[in-house]
DNA sequence: GCCGTTTTCGGCCCGACTGTTTTCAGTCG
């Protein structure tokens, strides 16, 4: 088993006993644990099986009995137990907006709502409006979020799309008559949701094909069937998103993985191209018109080349000029992740990291950078036991100590401020003047109108002391809508400011997106790509912010923390 | 549920907001 499939098999215990009122604390030690989980760098069986597991905070006796029962069965006890008791589409009504265990709970002891469509409904005839506690407006919320969400269940955010990619195109790889399966389509573009997950295999024989079809769908996290024909079959998933795979021979290979990567457009076009230069391109062939016949490929760089162009990238084929710039070879060379040398915004357990100021910097190390911030809470964010001006001042001593000690690498003293709702900073300017760096983010007043929220900004862009926006526009793919921001106007305000937006690399957050970035390069500000990890394994996420970069035609000079350490200093003081 | 060497029991967790209320429960970050 996964890490990530016992940490959700917690998560969803905690969620069901939050329905049945089980206490806070015991709830949230599920959470906790899943959350410590998700965060390990090696896999729990092997923690377990050494019985190293018992020296992990946040994990104790009884959940590493619930662990090994997973590790043994797939399910513990209580789990199963409880998916007996509790109807799971009951979670899905929790998952709205205003609703949680309690009312959950009510929706269904007293109407016998235990699904998404049934609540719609009861609120349709006006039952729910008669509740303790809900009333019409309650009522007219429901309608609506139940209608926004029909909306957007068919596409995945990119982060969960790439991990269940990752587990079917492995499945795949395993199987004898498979020579490799790669992930194509939308999550090979780094697309920030995934339509589908699309997946191209090679079988090693041209008839093997429909058994590998046969091998594929019974595979658990499939349920259905949507159609299927030679060489291709579309299922429908657990995640609600349908997955494609696509089987081809060998010499098919590198055209159907351009045919099956997209987009779209970006195929129109080159389809086009490729008429007007002689070529005929069609599904995974690309055929000469004068003489009738068939490329034959050893690359996706050789057909871009055939078509007297440079080669696109994935991440770029979006037809957003694209082909016109690798025609004209001036696409640009962009930022890679082995540019980057240092992560601006994490969090450590001075405030809700699950690591200490040691652990982060020696990870980052690791991974090859030469810096990192530390920027933990502002006293605001009472949750994330955000730090008072002393504790502060405390840690940069601590800081200071270890730079002395560490050779090669240097941490940044920092803090992630609150803009707080009238748009003062969650700190005093004598205490911001004392940090490397200084980010400042929105964690409050989310509902505020477009003009004060972008006051706000602006009252942050325009504090001396400020270096970097965080996650400018708070949204929180497929959970929570980004707040009703001008980010035209912060832009311009950042460019007249001289200060840094953020590229959130949070796979759940890829804030500014890609078409802001895109601005934002175009109006002169810098990025800087952060992951705002909260442990070890979520600095790994860089990549996603890395993706968002190049999406917007970033160039290794457009982004900040690609700067060597004295360069960065100078930008951070300058 | 987890945690702890001044605790093996009693802490852990906090305030704002919303929509519903006449004083507050539930939700959320």
């Amino acid at each position: 088993m996964r890490n990530a499939e016992i940490a959700w098999s917690f998560y969803q215990i905690a969620d069901l006993l939050d329905f049945k009122g089980e206490e806070f604390f015991k709830t949230r030690a599920y959470r906790r644990a899943a959350r410590t989980i998700i965060g390990l760098q090696r896999p729990v069986a092997e923690l377990y099986a050494s019985g190293e597991l018992k020296n992990v905070s946040g994990i104790g006796k009884n959940i590493i009995a619930k662990i090994g029962e997973m590790l043994v069965s797939g399910e513990c006890q209580l789990h199963r137990k409880l998916k007996q008791e509790i109807p799971a589409s009951l979670l899905d009504l929790m998952a709205l907006p205003g609703i949680g265990p309690k009312r959950a709970k009510l929706l269904y002891e007293r109407l016998g709502v235990t699904t998404l469509a049934e609540l719609e409904q009861a609120a349709r005839v006006k039952k729910v409006r008669d509740l303790p506690g809900m009333g019409t407006k309650t009522e007219q919320g429901i309608i609506q979020d139940i209608g926004r969400l029909k909306k957007k269940t068919h596409r995945l955010p990119l982060g969960v799309a790439r991990e269940l990619a990752a587990e079917l195109s492995e499945y795949l790889g395993q199987l004898a008559a498979v020579q490799k399966a790669t992930v194509t389509g939308d999550i090979r573009r780094w697309a920030e949701l995934a339509h589908s997950v699309d997946i191209l295999a090679v079988a090693r024989n041209r008839e093997d094909a429909e058994d590998i079809i046969e091998a594929f769908i019974i595979h658990p996290v499939l349920v259905e069937v949507l159609w299927r024909e030679h060489g291709r079959v579309r299922a429908a998933s657990r995640w609600g998103v349908p997955v494609e795979l696509v089987v081809v021979n060998e010499d098919q290979y590198w055209l159907a993985l351009l045919w099956t990567t997209g987009s779209k457009y970006h195929l129109r076009r080159l389809q086009l191209l490729a008429w007007q230069r002689g070529w005929r391109l069609d599904l995974f062939r690309l055929i000469s018109r004068h003489s009738g016949q068939a490329a034959i490929v050893d690359s996706e760089e050789a057909i871009y080349r055939l078509l007297g162009l440079q080669y696109v990238v994935p991440e770029l084929r979006e037809n957003n000029g694209e082909i016109s710039a690798a025609s004209g070879g001036t696409l640009p060379r962009l930022v890679e992740l082995p540019d980057i040398r240092g992560d601006l915004h994490v969090h450590t357990n001075w405030s809700d990291g699950m690591s200490s100021i040691e652990e982060m910097a020696l990870r980052a190390r690791e991974m090859g950078y030469t810096y990192i911030a530390v920027t933990d809470h502002s006293p605001n964010l009472k949750i994330a036991r955000g730090l008072s001006p002393e504790k502060l001042l405390e840690q940069f001593e601590k800081i200071r100590v270890l730079n002395r000690q560490l050779e090669d690498f240097y941490i940044f003293t920092g803090v992630e401020v609150d803009i707080l709702a009238e748009g003062k900073l969650d700190h005093m300017d004598d205490v911001l003047a004392q940090a490397d760096v200084v980010v400042a983010s929105i964690h409050s007043g989310f509902k505020q109108d477009r003009d004060t929220i972008t006051k706000r900004i602006i009252a942050a862009i325009k504090n001396e002391h400020v270096d970097i926006i965080g996650h400018p526009t708070g949204r929180l793919l497929g959970h929570r809508e980004p707040y009703d921001v001008d980010v035209e106007e912060i832009i311009e305000f950042a460019a007249r400011y001289n200060k840094v937006l953020e590229i959130n690399a949070s796979p759940d957050r890829l804030d500014l997106n890609d078409f802001y970035v895109q601005l934002a390069r175009e109006s002169g500000v810098r990025v800087a790509i952060n992951t705002d990890a909260h442990d070890l394994r979520r600095m790994d996420e860089m990549v996603y912010g890395v993706s968002v970069a190049r999406r917007a035609w970033l160039e290794q000079q457009h982004v900040v923390n690609t700067l060597p350490l004295s360069d960065l200093l100078n930008v951070l003081h300058g």
